[in-house]
RNA sequence: GCCACCGUAGCUCAGCCGGUAGAGCAACGCACUCGUAAUGCGUAGGUCAGGAGUUCGAUUCUCCUCGGUGGCUCCA
């Protein structure tokens, strides 16, 4: 005799076993019509879940956020019954439902073109439109297994013996099309609304393993109405417009040709910006500690042996080969700054010892990997490695973390993804160890009151780690940050210091890097700020323009002004008219605009723009020089 | 690396069923000396990614290679 209490507070007695969609009749046909799933104690169940005890239930509509999984879900569904109305013989695999939209992957040995992606969205309106009641059912294992079998759905058999043992098989019936799902769904196709689109095919091996046979992906997006569709597809067509490739053509930043795969030529704007970042860095680096060091890019094989590099990465290391001698070209920096460390012998009073270097490291990335600047195969690292003692992993991962927040604020970044990778099942170094370590890092986290999520198994054989990420701007999130644990490559490369006790002790090492690669932290800036990056980044931070050649010498002087306090200026003396010559520097996204005509001459000042259009009138050189400096202060 | 798609002028793109290519912007030249997001006119510019095949004839069709894009896998 279950008592129903609503989200307004209301209850409602029933006796007998009543469903949401009863309970919604009973508050009104209006509600009962819009009516998509029911929420019981919070969780989402079908419209006609039979509820026997007391329960908090609510009526899910397309009002509610949650509306929109069971929307994507039974997206994925539809799609996965239109498919295989059109090409029999189709497999079906998993479809769930994902950010923004849904997919499902099929098995077909012909590929899905374009064209049938189109054909499919046209079947499942068609199928929404047919209205067809879903149900769940629940069947009898070996049975569902045979069903399956006769069918050819052979993914779907390994599905069902994939179900714990003490779970129902639950299939969703929807006309003649069926599936092995857990739900929940709608109650009928017709309630899906027609807000959805087919996105991209794509491939995609049967369960995530390379190993195993590529499947056809399908996505799609979903949403709750068109006018949300069409605010989704809008964002997407906004962010494609800050794409770092696209803003680093426009702006003549760098550019990358098919004699070079997967590495960059910098053009002199972009290196700019990479000079500036590296500059920054440096100081900061030098602030906290480091010191600065530079090692050989090509070293012989036998120390990557000794890493243990060689063979676990081989066929990721470029190697050249001279006098009888084969070389690496450097895939990281680690064992090299051990060299540095190795060289002369440490006490205990050294540590902690920091070596941090702008290591430019080659790797050679599979093709399909590559990626703009995010994922290249020439890239330099803000890399440095920590010799210290077990004592002090704590204290340095803590000064790291703040080190590296002080960092992501000065360029502008407030969100970043934290996760905590421990212990694999395959590594080095005693539990005691592990335990030690994991701790120190997850103190640190926690200390600071860090939001960050925990990744079990995830971390390297040699030690856990800490990563940072960010996402660009079409939601992918890059790896920027990391600072790793290392129990094994001090042993392997004989790196040791005299402890207090005058006995010989194997320092812990920590690999660490705030900004990654410079390559994709600049891909990252660029999107983030669309390309109008702040003045202490910005390439040219002002051009100064004539609006006939009677100006021209005064714009000259200006320029070499502000030039020498050390700001990056340029004239614009082409004769062009001034509104040409603004437009330009606007979409080359300059800061600062600054117009001298013969009024400016003659008061002596310049009249400024910025790149968003705001007119802050005229001033003097000196006035400008003031708010430039307020601005780089500031930093973003 | 795997699956799908793409590669045409410096850039952004057009080119239906096979008949050796076109626009806008940029560049260059001339005129204009101009007050805050595009001055006008003219000129030049392409081995249609590369290779092979089919064909009387290939930018177009087929195959291979390279590169790029979107995913998947990977990322010390």
């Amino acid at each position: 005799m279950p008592t129903i209490t609503l989200p307004d507070g209301s209850k409602r007695s029933y006796d007998h076993p009543v469903t949401p969609a009863e309970i919604a009749a009973d508050i009104g046909p209006g509600l009962a019509r819009a009516m998509l799933a029911g929420k019981v104690n919070g969780k989402l169940v079908d419209a006609d879940f039979p509820i026997t005890e007391d329960a908090e239930v609510a009526i899910v509509t397309d009002r509610d956020e949650e509306a929109l999984e069971l929307i994507r879900h039974d997206a994925a569904h539809v799609m996965a019954q239109a498919v295989q109305e059109l090409y029999p013989g189709t497999q079906v695999t998993i479809g769930p439902a994902i950010e923004d939209g849904f997919y499902y992957d099929f098995a077909r040995d012909e590929p899905f073109t374009p064209e049938d992606l189109k054909k499919i969205e046209e079947r499942m309106r068609e199928i929404v439109g047919r209205d067809l009641p879903i149900k769940r059912e629940v069947w009898d294992r070996e049975e569902a297994k045979k069903v399956f079998a006769d069918l050819g759905e052979h993914y779907k058999v390994e599905i069902i013996d994939s179900i714990p043992e003490d779970e129902p098989i639950t299939i969703y019936r929807q006309g003649d099309w069926f599936d092995v799902c857990r739900g929940p769904h709608l109650p009928s196709t017709g309630k899906l609304p027609k807000a959805f689109k087919l996105m991209k095919l794509a491939g995609a091996y049967w369960r995530g393993d390379s190993n195993n046979e590529m499947l056809q992906r399908i996505y799609g997006t979903a949403w709750r109405n068109k006018k949300e569709l069409k605010a989704y597809l809008h964002r997407l067509e906004e962010a494609e417009k800050r794409d770092h490739r696209k803003i680093g053509k426009a702006l003549d930043l760098f550019h990358t040709q098919e004699e070079a795969p997967g590495m960059v030529f910098w053009h002199d704007k972009g290196w700019r910006i990479y000079l500036t970042i590296q500059d920054y860095v440096r100081e900061k680096l030098r602030q906290h500690g480091y010191q600065e060091v530079h090692t050989p890019e090509i070293i012989d094989r036998s120390l990557w042996e000794k890493s243990g590099h060689w063979e676990k990465f081989g066929d990721m290391i470029f190697t050249t080969h001279s006098e009888n001698r084969d070389y690496a070209i450097k895939p990281m920096n680690c064992p090299a700054h051990v060299q540095i460390y190795n060289h002369g012998l440490h006490s205990y009073r050294d540590l902690p010892l920091r070596l941090a270097e702008f290591g430019s490291c080659h790797r050679n990335e599979p093709s399909g990997t590559l990626h703009g600047l995010m994922r290249v195969r020439n890239f330099v690292q803000d890399d440095a490695h920590i010799f210290c003692t077990e004592e002090q992993i704590l204290g340095e991962v803590s000064a790291f973390i703040d080190l590296l927040f002080e960092v992501y604020r000065d360029f502008g970044f407030d969100e970043v993804l934290i996760k905590l990778s421990t212990r694999p099942e395959q590594r080095v170094g005693s539990d005691e160890l592990w335990d030690k370590a994991e701790k120190a890092l997850e103190d640190a986290l926690n200390h600071k009151e860090l939001e960050w999520e925990l990744q079990p198994g995830e971390g390297a054989f040699y030690g856990p780690k800490i990563e940072f990420s960010l996402k660009d701007c079409l939601g992918r999130v890059w790896q920027l940050g990391t600072i790793q644990l290392d129990f094994s490559m001090p042993g392997r490369l004989g790196a040791h210091y005299i402890a207090e006790d005058n006995s010989k002790q194997t320092p812990v090492m920590l690999h660490r890097a705030i900004l990654g690669s410079l390559e994709r932290f600049i891909g990252i800036l660029l999107e983030h700020y669309a390309g109008a990056l702040p003045v202490w980044l910005s390439p040219v931070q002002a051009v100064v323009m004539n609006i006939t050649d009677r100006q021209a010498g005064y714009v000259e002087e200006v320029v070499e002004k502000l030039k020498k306090q050390g700001f990056r200026v340029q004239a614009d003396l082409r004769n062009e008219k001034i509104g040409f010559k603004i437009r330009e520097h606007t979409l080359q996204r300059v800061p600062y605009l600054l117009v001298a005509g013969d009024r400016e001459v003659e008061q002596g000042t310049i009249a400024v723009r910025t790149r968003t259009g705001e007119d802050l009138g005229a001033m003097s050189v000196d006035e400008f020089q003031q708010r430039l400096r307020d601005d780089l202060a500031q930093r973003n």
